[in-house]
DNA sequence: AATGTCATCAACCGCCAGATG
DNA sequence: CCATCTGGCGGTTGATGACAT
C-alpha cells in the first residue's frame, strides 16, 4: 500500500504562501516549536499540507535566516564545500550560517556553475570546480543524528548533518606506499594529494606552517589509511570503509576541532576539516 | 508599448532512511 | 522481521520580474 502525496490532499492551499498563513505558521511554531509537521497544519489551523508547513519554514520564515546578498567568502566557501561535498546540499548548508539548502542550491544553479563553467575575460574569478556525481545513498547510522540540525549550526560546532555514502571510498595514492611510522614526529612527508573517489583532494595544498595538532590529526587518518594500504594494496587503492573512520575518530578524538563536534566523524567532515585547518 | 527570452527562487515532487508499532 | 509513518533530502518546476528586441 502505497502513501498518498503529501500536498494531494484536496482543499488545501498550494503555491505561494500569503503573509498570514505566514504569520499563522510563525505564531504557532513561535508557541509550540518544530516539529510533528503532518499533524501541525491542522493545529495551527493551516490548510496546508505539513511538508509544505515544513519547508516553508525551514527556508523562508526561520528567524535566523540571511536571505539574499552572498558575499564572496560564502561564495568560495560554496565552492570549496561543492568540491568536497558534491550536491550535498544541506551539508554545504550546515557550514553557512543563516544560509538554506534551498537557497544554496539556487545560487549555485543559477550563479556559480554558469560562473565555473564560463570563466569570465580577466580570468576565473573562483577556483576551478569538478562537479561531483550526484547520489542518494545508505545513511550510516552511527552517523545519523536522531533529527536534522541543519542551517541551525555554525560552522564545525555543532551536531553534524546527517551523513550519507553509498559505498566505501577508494582512495588512490599516486606515489609511493607510506609506512605508518610508531612516531609521529617522524611521519614520512607529506603525499602531494590523496584524491578519493570523487577526484577531490583529501589533503591540504598548503602544509607548511601547520600546527602540531592539525598535522597530528592529518597523520592519524594516514596511519589509518597506510594500515590497510601497505600489505594488501599493491595497486595503490586504499579502501575507507565505515569501520576504518570510526576507529579513526575514536583514536584521533583530541582535537579541538573534533570535539567541537561532538560527535563521530565522517569522510566529508575530516576532509573539510583538513581544509580548513589552519 | 508589446512581445519574447532569460534569470531567479519559492515551492513542489518523489525518494529514502530511520523510527515505530 | 515486516509494514507503515515521518522527516529530510536533492532534483525539478513554474510563477514572476528584469531585460532585450
Amino acid at each position: 500500500m502505497g502513501r498518498s502525496p503529501c500536498c494531494a490532499k484536496e482543499g488545501l492551499n498550494r503555491g505561494a504562501w500569503t503573509a498570514l498563513e505566514d504569520k499563522i505558521l510563525s505564531d504557532y511554531i513561535k508557541a509550540n516549536g518544530e516539529g510533528g509537521w503532518r499533524d501541525l497544519p491542522k493545529r495551527a489551523g493551516l490548510k496546508r499540507c505539513g511538508k509544505s508547513c515544513r519547508l516553508r519554514w525551514l527556508n523562508y520564515l526561520r528567524p535566523d535566516i540571511k536571505r539574499g546578498n552572498i558575499s564572496h567568502d560564502e561564495e568560495e566557501l560554496i565552492v570549496r564545500l561543492h568540491n568536497l561535498l558534491g550536491n550535498r546540499w544541506s551539508l554545504i548548508a550546515g557550514r553557512l550560517p543563516g544560509r538554506t539548502d534551498n537557497e544554496i542550491k539556487n545560487y549555485w544553479n543559477t550563479t556559480l556553475a554558469k560562473r565555473l563553467a564560463k570563466p569570465s575575460a580577466e580570468g576565473p574569478a573562483l577556483s576551478p570546480c569538478r562537479r561531483a556525481p550526484t547520489y542518494r545513498t545508505t545513511k550510516r547510522k552511527a552517523l545519523s543524528p536522531k533529527s536534522s540540525t541543519r542551517s541551525h549550526s555554525p560552522p564545525l560546532t555543532a551536531t553534524r548533518p546527517r551523513v550519507t555514502r553509498a559505498k566505501p571510498y577508494t582512495l588512490s595514492i599516486n606515489h609511493p606506499p607510506l609506512l605508518p611510522n610508531d612516531n609521529h614526529a617522524e611521519f614520512p612527508a607529506w603525499p602531494p594529494s590523496i584524491p578519493n573517489a570523487r577526484g577531490t583532494s583529501l589533503l591540504p595544498s598548503s602544509r607548511n606552517n601547520r600546527s602540531e595538532e592539525a598535522r597530528d590529526g592529518d597523520l592519524g587518518f594516514l596511519d589509518l589509511a597506510c594500515g590497510n594500504f601497505d600489505d594488501e594494496s599493491p595497486n595503490g587503492l586504499i579502501s575507507i570503509d565505515d569501520k576504518m573512520l570510526d576507529d579513526w575518530a575514536t583514536a584521533y578524538d583530541g582535537s579541538a576541532a573534533l570535539e567541537e563536534g561532538k560527535d563521530m566523524l565522517d569522510l566529508e567532515s575530516l576532509a573539510f576539516l583538513l581544509e580548513e585547518w589552519p
